[in-house]
RNA sequence: GCCCCUUUAGCUCAGCUGGUAGAGCAGCGGACUCUUAAUCCGUAGGUCGAGUGUUCGAAUCACUCAGGGGGCACCA
């Protein structure tokens, strides 16, 4: 028997056999998970792989939980005796509960929480429909009360499995109890395995929807397929630790499943976006991400280096003149969903790479525009979240903020909304040291060299941005702050450009593209000048983007679409990072940076210590 | 880059003005044949983020550094 006055001992035992636990690795080892590093090596010592992958799971949660919704029969607590088989089971022979036909079945998934109670386990398994199985669960209430039945818990995401000594003593015992082994004398199934069962659906005294295992000539009721060697946080309070979450995704995936539940609306966002394009014939394409001249936004790049070629290269800031060449190149309808780089500060809205849609179309002004937009966003809502309506931050009160998606939004001139919530008359709009006077009483901070259009700009967004939270579409905006945008053909200081504001953020930005090459130079050029004068934010002179528009661009308009700050306002989240699956952070201390060489730190493993199955 | 908060067992957290560490869950041993945060009994588990200092004595006080969070600045 394994005692805790021989821990000591064993723990040298596995040192010896187990590579993973040799000192040196800059992996942690505590002892529970010494522990499971002797249960994965009791487990090759019985001959049974502890990541043998010859299980194939005929069912998902969700699909059993469909079939206990498909027969008023199966609503209630019921035993189950396999289809096309004689009624000799003991246990439904031995009970009083109404018996249903079940077909044989096969499920596999994490272990979440098993419960061991004398001669019978339950299991509480997480497979890939988790997500769904609240949805699925609800629905089965509705019908529940349809007959008059008390309605259960629909937020486990969990399907249950059950497990009766008397079906298969042997594996139970060794999964379960302790008994004599070789290596491990305990029980060898932890929370956090992955395992696979077989038996028949039924339906527990207390009405939770179940597998019952039961072996079968081919195989034992319950298997472990993938021996999980490192402790999942508690299962209650889950995994709570922001860095961790962030760090180890899988860990908090497994755990929080209202995680998993922003990363399927992430998805369908996606999709959505797609559909929404591809219907209106626009087609998707992929430009580059190294980039050897910077344009298409005003933002710091990041650098890198190509060694054969021995050349700088930039990760791309924006996808823009690239795709405006397809627009020259015929594509009249394109766009592109890829991630930008900008070299700039970390926050709740920012990070360093991120996801944007960018989409053209020719013969088409930024008034089109706004209304596609407004409509997408509001299909979008519909489709992700069933409504139009999101909550999303906190009103002035503390209360939940409710924001409207529907079409139609606002749409506010920027000189307007300096009217009104700048207090500022139509003569001092124009009037550069008017602006500046009102920007210090404001507080609002001024580069020395910022041009009149550009006061214009921050100014209104330090103003505007508490009356921008319904969403807004604010346009007229200054021809020098949008070096590719078409002036107005009535007023040539004002570009055909909007941004589209929702909760205070900036989702969108669109204009009628300047087609002009003659005119595009001369922009360039003036960017040219800007960053001489220290406005390290400015565009390189592209001059193949001008050679382009020489051919002849179509009249076209363009908007591109912040895609992860949208999936926070349909998601609730009011951090990035939520949305991203892996945000950037500084690496972790203590473990060797990514430039470290690694293989190094890492012992050679020693031959024969385990079943190699290759 | 600046300011504030934070870091204690595998996880979630206590630990008051300085006296060398606690709980719940998970683990291990035992009881229990329909539980669902199962219950009951027993038991083990710690370089208190790292370092320096003050002190007879530091998880606790001071300083430095690192990670994380929030805010400012920059930006989308």
């Amino acid at each position: 028997m394994f005692v805790a006055a021989e821990f000591g001992m064993a723990m040298a035992h596995v040192f010896d056999i187990d590579p993973l636990a040799i000192a040196g690795s800059p992996l942690e080892r505590n002892a529970l998970m010494i522990q499971r590093l002797s249960k994965r090596q009791a487990l090759w010592d019985a001959g049974q792989s502890p990541y043998a992958n010859d299980f194939s799971p005929t069912h998902t949660a969700v699909q059993a939980l469909r079939w206990f919704a498909s027969d008023p029969l199966h609503l209630q607590s019921f035993v189950a005796t396999e289809l096309g088989a004689a009624v000799d089971d003991r246990s439904v022979q031995s009970s009083d509960h109404p018996r249903v036909q079940a077909p044989r079945v096969h499920m596999a998934g994490r272990a979440l929480a098993i419960n061991v109670k004398g001669k019978v386990a339950f299991v509480r398994v997480l497979d890939r429909s988790a997500a769904e199985v609240p949805a699925v669960r609800a629905h089965e209430n509705v019908l529940r009360e349809q007959i008059g039945l008390p309605p259960r818990d629909a937020q486990t995401p969990t399907f249950q499995f059950y497990f009766s000594r008397d079906d298969d003593p042997a594996t139970f015992d060794r999964l379960f109890k302790t008994t004599d082994g070789a290596s491990w004398d305990g029980p060898l199934c932890d929370v956090g395995d992955i395992i696979g069962g077989q038996g028949l659906w039924f339906r527990t005294r207390t009405g939770e929807q179940s597998l019952w295992l039961k072996p079968s000539p081919a195989g034992p009721a319950l298997r472990i397929l993938t021996k999980s060697v490192r402790p999942l946080p508690d299962k209650f309070h889950g995994l709570a630790d922001k860095e961790t979450r962030l760090r180890q995704r899988y860990v908090d995936l497994t755990m929080n499943q209202d995680v998993r539940e922003i990363f399927r609306k992430r998805s369908q966002v996606l999709r959505g976006v797609r559909q929404f394009l591809d219907d209106r014939d626009y087609v998707e394409v992929e430009t580059p991400m190294m980039h050897t001249s910077l344009g298409g936004a005003a933002a710091r790049p990041f650098r890198t280096h190509h060694n054969a070629l021995d050349m700088p290269l930039y990760l791309r800031i924006a996808p823009e003149l690239h795709l405006k060449r397809l627009v020259v190149g015929g594509i009249e309808r394109v766009y592109e969903i890829n991630r930008n780089f900008r070299n700039e500060g970390l926050s709740q809205r920012h990070n360093p790479e991120f996801t944007m849609l960018e989409f053209y179309r020719a013969y088409a002004t930024f008034r089109d525009l706004m209304d596609e937009v407004e409509t997408l966003i509001s299909q979008l809502a519909l489709q992700v979240c069933g409504a139009t309506q999101v909550t999303w931050g906190s009103n002035a009160d503390g209360s939940p903020r409710v924001i409207e998606l529907a079409a139609p939004y606002a749409r506010v001139r920027i000189r307007d909304g300096l009217r009104q919530w700048a207090q500022l008359d139509e003569a001092a709009l124009d009037d550069e040291t008017s602006l500046r006077k009102r920007a210090l009483e404001l507080g609002v901070k001024l580069d020395a060299h910022a041009t009149l259009g550009k006061i214009q700009v921050e100014l209104f967004e330090a103003v505007a941005e508490p009356h921008l939270v319904a969403p807004t579409f604010v346009w007229e905006y200054p021809a020098e702050t949008s070096p590719l945008a078409r002036s107005n053909d009535a007023n040539p200081a004002v570009v055909d450009r909007f941004e589209l504001f929702i909760g205070g953020i900036e989702i969108s930005n669109a204009f009628s593209e300047l087609n002009d090459p003659v005119d595009q130079y001369q922009r360039f050029a003036q960017q040219l000048d800007q960053r001489a004068k220290g406005d390290e934010e400015t565009m390189d002179l592209d001059i193949d983007y001008v050679r382009a528009l020489e051919y002849g661009m179509p009249p076209a308009a363009g908007c591109g679409i912040g895609i992860d700050r949208l999936v926070m306002l349909l998601s609730g989240a009011e951090s990035i990072r939520e949305v991203i699956l892996f945000p950037h952070l500084r690496p972790e201390t203590g473990t060797a940076g990514p430039m470290a060489d690694t293989a190094a730190a890492i012992p050679p493993v020693a031959a024969g210590n385990s079943p190699d199955p290759h």
